[in-house]
DNA sequence: CATTTACCTACTATGTCAATAGGTAATTAA
DNA sequence: TTAATTACCTATTGACATAGTAGGTAAATG
């Protein structure tokens, strides 16, 4: 299940794209906006900062901004950068250690064949289409 | 993502699959087959037993047994009873309360379509898929 | 230099996960 | 009838994640 921190970072993001072009937005505008405690969605954006989907700038007249055009970015790569993975099963996460039932696990092959339906559904889905 | 507890229940409901036609089968040979700690597996088969996916029987000759054939059952359904709902939101679940944002929500239609599609994916596949 | 803003570290309450512990009740075979 | 076997029941626990809050420092501008 996509937790808040997933879901609040999918609402900053259309936010910003709403606002593209109007420059830095700073975080208290958009928290006032969604209705989202400003001092948990700095845990949020920093993330968003650090994967660079956003370019932040303090100071006066500074604040957030995407760095790309909203049809640049896939849906997935947000979820992915908050959430985690999106993967459906701990086993088939990027950094699993590999499984030793592997083999003859008679799940996986469906897992594997769900996560791959929710990653090409998730990376086709992009920012400007949620606008 | 889905938890032990769901991935667990599917391994019993596979290993019960396949004893079919054999009777009662104890937990405790189901725990040593699988290498599953027997007290856990007791929580989740208590739930599968609830749900009316197993019948179990007490005493000596006793154990479990699926109450359908394989085919009768959806993946769908045996991860609904253990994991509690697929939805993969919390504002989608069945007894989830009416959202105030639902209406102007941007991302509802998105978790809508997703919901629909892991809904048909689990609950086509059968458990005789598995084996 | 004052104000505004991002950025940083630390802390906390609550809940869920993944079990474990130690029983009681039911059923059957000897 | 009794011993063995099995499901079923309640309670507890340690570890971790979630969803924040608190109180600062650093950077930029007017």
């Amino acid at each position: 299940m996509v937790s808040t921190k997933g879901r609040y970072a999918l609402r900053v993001m259309i936010d910003l794209a709403k606002q593209h072009s109007d420059g830095y937005i700073p975080l208290k505008e958009i928290a006032e906006r969604q209705g989202i405690s400003k001092k948990y969605l700095e845990i949020i954006v920093k993330e968003l900062v650090g994967a660079k989907l956003l370019k932040g700038v303090s100071g006066k007249g500074g604040g957030y901004m995407l760095s790309r055009k909203p049809e640049e970015y896939s849906v997935g790569e947000i979820l992915e950068v908050t959430e985690g993975t999106l993967a459906i099963v701990a086993c088939l996460s990027k950094d699993a250690e590999k499984c030793p039932r592997a083999e003859k696990c008679e799940t996986l092959p469906m897992w594997s064949e769900y996560n791959q339906m929710i990653h090409d559904y998730f990376y086709s889905k992009k920012l400007s289409d949620l606008l």
